[in-house]
RNA sequence: CGCGGGGUGGAGCAGCCCGGUAGCUCGUCAGGCUCAUAACCUGAAGGUCCUAGGUUCAAAUCCUAGCCCCGCAACCA
């Protein structure tokens, strides 16, 4: 065994990052979604002992922001600081326990954009190149010949077009191709689930890799961040939006990220944590090409290792019909946490879809799993237990029995690997499979029972110290998915704190003589 | 042949990667219990695991072909 010299803030943390949301609407229910999962497996990580970062943020520059600012007469940064602080406290909403929160119109990203593209510039990474194509001014964007209806012509929505030539940087794609596929094939686990890994797979063996063009003219575009070579333009999403995953931890003293870019001067502040690689990148299935091509080719291209993993989750449905604001069928995220609470929204989000496939998003499956799962499973095993032992032991806590400490310690082991896999859903099964265990020893043992006749009195303490510690373990257990809850029901056995950490997930932790404290149930049924 | 996902008892899903009693929630029926949020427990009915082939001692699970739904098709989680 080596003796580690390096500080404890040195040592590398478990960093996991969302995409950043396009600041340009308000937060729904894919945004929340993709949240949660991240914020379960950060906290499914400190839980288990590891030091754990977790970013999330916004993505401010662009066409649309530019517009949208313009059109309420507003400047595009006072109406991003608008929607920044909306977006901060749906965050707030959803209990995050994101440790920064990015803004890609802060100083501290556009710098490390720009020591990026200075970099990359200076390598010969980029080259400038004409395009000429049809352009509609009305939307102000070049047309591709997609957009060409069955006869050949624009749709009339677009208004004018013209055929123009513009002049962009471009940043070189084309000789990545071979070690990323190398790359892939030898690094099963870099994109999850498997399906996706296959559609990356096949998408880069049958095509071939245009390069990207990454800046726009700031006759177009304004509202970006100036390439620091060319103040004719700004850089255009790939090199503004995805580097906040390397510019936070520059800005956080990250020794990696900064010595890339060692031909710069980053301001950073006074910390010095290490983060990237990232561990874990949280995306939807839109983005992932974006995640999985693009973004590793440049890494590659500025000499910093790729991330780790991709976990990409997929789309929900509302009543098994794609949710637009159009037809109007959408779920309001924060409508549910108001009329449920959060740890009833962040349940049904992971209980009901895996974290890969499409999920079908129904306000009658929200409330059966609501009142069967949470008030009649969990919440009822808590009340009944806790209550019995309050009446027929006045709360105090008996010695302790291990009739239930096998179940228990087999719930225990397999939720931990498969946190430690970010399988969620299955997670949650098995947790809930102890809780019906519990529920089932309560009916086979019948403390209630025992309660009257009082030679059973050293068996009612059994059965009263297994339902109270089965209930301490699944508090510890449940706490990444349900802090709120988990929290409560620490509160009401009468310990106090979070029960954030893993290893208390132990049997017979709970000492005899302890008194708990106040009974409430966790979930009200709702009478619908 | 553009790409991808799915097709499992009445509904919605898990299982498929690492073949071997078909599991979960709801619903239905019949019992039990009364500590608890009219909650809890037990049992029953109900399934050609889309179809057809193949591999295998054994396939929902692997392979091939087909049918049917549904997304995506450049920046929408």
């Amino acid at each position: 065994m080596f003796v580690r010299q390096t500080a404890p803030d040195m040592s590398k943390r478990f960093y996991i990052t969302t995409a950043i949301d396009y600041v340009n609407g308000q937060p729904h229910l894919g945004h929340a979604y993709e949240k949660v999962i991240a914020d379960v497996i950060a906290r499914a990580h400190r839980s288990l002992g590891q030091e754990t970062f977790f970013l999330t943020g916004l993505d401010e520059h662009g066409q649309k922001v530019q517009q949208a600012a313009v059109a309420e007469g507003k400047t595009p940064q006072a109406y991003c600081d608008e929607l920044a602080a909306s977006w901060k406290s749906f965050a707030a909403k959803l209990n995050l326990t994101n440790d920064d929160f990015v803004r890609t119109t802060e100083p501290r990203h556009k710098q490390a954009v720009q020591a990026i593209l200075s970099k990359l510039h200076a390598d010969g990474q980029f080259y400038k190149a004409t395009y000429t194509g049809f352009y509609s001014t009305k939307e102000e964007t070049f047309l591709t010949e997609k957009d060409r209806g069955p006869d050949g012509t624009f749709d009339p929505a677009y208004g004018e077009v013209v055929e123009l030539q513009e002049d962009n940087y471009y940043f070189k794609l084309r000789d990545h191709q071979a070690w990323l596929i190398d790359y892939i094939e030898k690094n099963p686990g870099f994109i999850s689930p498997s399906y996706r890994r296959n559609e990356v797979l096949g998408f880069l063996k049958n095509n071939t890799l245009e390069d990207l063009c990454i800046t726009r003219p700031v006759g177009r575009l304004n509202w970006g961040i100036p390439l620091p070579f060319d103040p004719n333009f700004v850089t255009y999403v790939w090199f503004d939006a995805l580097v906040n995953y390397v510019s936070i931890p520059a800005a956080h003293g990250d020794e990696t990220v900064l010595s890339a870019l060692s031909n710069s001067k980053l301001k950073t502040q006074n910390s010095e944590l290490s983060l990237w690689p990232a561990d874990v990148h949280v995306i939807g299935k839109d983005i992932v090409k974006f995640h999985a091509v693009y973004w590793p080719i440049m890494l590659k291209a500025m000499n910093l290792p790729l991330p780790k993993q991709l976990v990409v989750h997929g789309w929900w449905q509302k009543d098994g019909q794609k949710m637009s604001k159009t037809t109007g069928n959408v779920v309001d995220p924060v409508a549910v946490i108001d009329e449920w609470g959060v740890d009833a929204f962040r349940f049904y989000s992971l209980r009901e879809l895996d974290i890969g496939p499409d999920g079908n998003w129904t306000d009658a499956g929200f409330k059966a799993r609501y009142q069967s799962e949470l008030a009649n499973g969990l919440g009822n095993l808590v009340n009944r237990s806790l209550s019995m032992l309050k009446r027929y032991r006045n709360g105090i806590v008996p010695n302790r029995s291990d009739e239930l400490k096998a179940d228990a310690e087999k719930a225990i082991s397999e939720t931990r690997s498969q946190l430690e896999a970010n399988e969620l859903q299955s997670a949650l099964q098995t947790i809930w499979s102890l809780i019906t265990r519990a529920n089932q020893y309560v009916d086979q043992t019948a403390p209630f029972k025992l309660a009257k006749d009082p030679a059973q009195a050293a068996r009612l303490d059994e059965v009263l110290y297994n339902l109270a510690e089965t209930c301490r373990v699944l508090a510890v257990l449940l706490w990444p998915f349900l802090p709120g809850t988990a929290t409560k029901m620490y509160s009401q056995l009468g310990l106090s704190g979070e029960p954030n950490q893993f290893s208390d997930a132990t049997w017979g932790k709970l000492a005899a003589g302890h008194t708990i404290g106040d009974v409430a149930p966790l979930f009200p049924r709702k009478d619908i």
